[in-house]
DNA sequence: GAGTGGTCTAGACCACTAG
DNA sequence: TAGTGGTCTAGACCACTCT
């Protein structure tokens, strides 16, 4: 077993054992290499590991610290309509106490592929419009919605966390869910600077398709989430 | 902006532009180092970030590829039974002409809290029924299962990619989901052994719960994807 | 045997943060 | 200013794969 694996592992092991609680620092990867005897590239292969899986944090110029293991918040998909789905997440979050808010990153006329075929193709430009939803000033989510640029000048900064509370209300239109999915991916270096985490750390994707009430589809979301931030949970059942 | 970064953003256009095409073998990392002016550590640090992002594939003494962009695999998931759902993937497999299979690789006593406590706290020991899918000889999902002991007994190697058929069979139940849920991680040394990716890639996580016909909770799933061969879809309309 | 990637070392300089 | 992590180099040896 190579050297770095054998330092990650005891790294590790002193993490799940006790012996280094969540907000702890490590000791310096010079102290961390005299101590297993290794180089300090050796003790950085090991330590990047452990911060890709979440379970220890880098502060340049600071140090390392292992990581609070705070429980991913479960944010219900069972929704149909976009109100409720936005209801449930900010409850979800107000149930541990935290505020949630949804900022506006900005708007473009960056097009997608993927996004101009699920909305049928419309003949217009498609506008892309960028989000960051932050709870207690930490990032969790980064989401880009494509929708036809007639409605995407209604988007506006918003107030209680629905970026689409003025596009619904001023075009009359009520949208719902026709699919969504997830899947994951490595964070890419805009994802690691916007989200906070290194690259190349797992993130979890929820696509999806909203139609209006007449069947048309209007909005393609992608989202991007912290994996150890976010779950979607799909409850067949009442509780 | 680093080196490797330099690097590795260089390597990406000439993938997404079409100069490296899926299945082309890179320079080796000494002559990369060379051409960039680079160290081969440098060079190293590149790749490594674009193998975990799933855009090249290593292979140690044969060379670095660039991937082969194969679409995921959609994973309906809006079924209630679990005949409905397994129908449904193998169906998924089948319609892209490849042959899946659920092969077991082991059971064990191996207890969990979670799962323990969302069967309900049972008595008796819970068995963990390990299996890997594999669609073309390729791995694709690494699945663990918790059940009461007096169950597991009936857990045989499938022939159909079935592994409960016995089960459910043998003991008159009818399987449906309760609830499930989506999320991601980094691979573990594990993961990264049984899926063939390299640690630290993302892997796409459902967990969910069974119960049988009476309500009662009887199975609990975790299962790892990867994330690159995999993605869970949920539709809220019929096609 | 030749060539590839995998691991490891020693040493250096830089960027960042805190006191 | 001192200490931390971030980057980079040159060189070495090993494990693996193919011919």
């Amino acid at each position: 077993m190579p050297l770095y694996r054998q330092v990650s592992d005891a790294l590790a092991e002193r993490i799940s054992c006790g012996g280094l609680v969540p907000g702890d620092r490590l000791p310096s990867e010079a102290e961390l290499g005299a101590e297993f005897g290794v180089n300090r590239l050796t003790v950085r292969q090991a330590i990047s590991e452990l911060v890709r899986s979440g379970k220890l944090r880098v502060r340049q110029g600071v140090g390392t610290f292992v990581a609070s293991a705070v429980p991913p918040i479960d944010i219900d998909v069972a929704t149909l309509t976009v109100e409720a789905a936005t209801a449930r997440t900010t409850s979800a979050f107000s149930a541990h106490g935290w505020t949630v808010r949804e900022q506006l990153l900005g708007r473009d006329e960056q097009d997608d592929p993927e996004a101009r075929a699920q909305l049928d193709d419309p003949t217009g430009p498609l506008h892309r419009v960028r989000t960051l939803t932050v709870a207690n000033g930490e990032p969790w989510i980064l989401s880009s919605y494509w929708l036809p640029a007639e409605l995407a000048g209604a988007v506006a900064e918003p107030s209680d966390g629905d970026v689409f509370a003025a596009v619904t209300h001023s075009n009359g239109l009520q949208l719902r869910y026709a699919w969504r999915s997830f899947s994951a991916a490595a964070a890419t270096a805009d994802d690691a600077q916007r989200l906070h985490v290194p690259v190349g750390s797992p993130l979890l994707i929820r696509e999806g398709l909203n139609r209006d009430q007449d069947g048309r589809p209007v909005v393609y979301v992608h989202r991007r989430a912290r994996a150890d931030r976010a779950r979607f949970v799909l409850r067949h059942e009442p509780d």
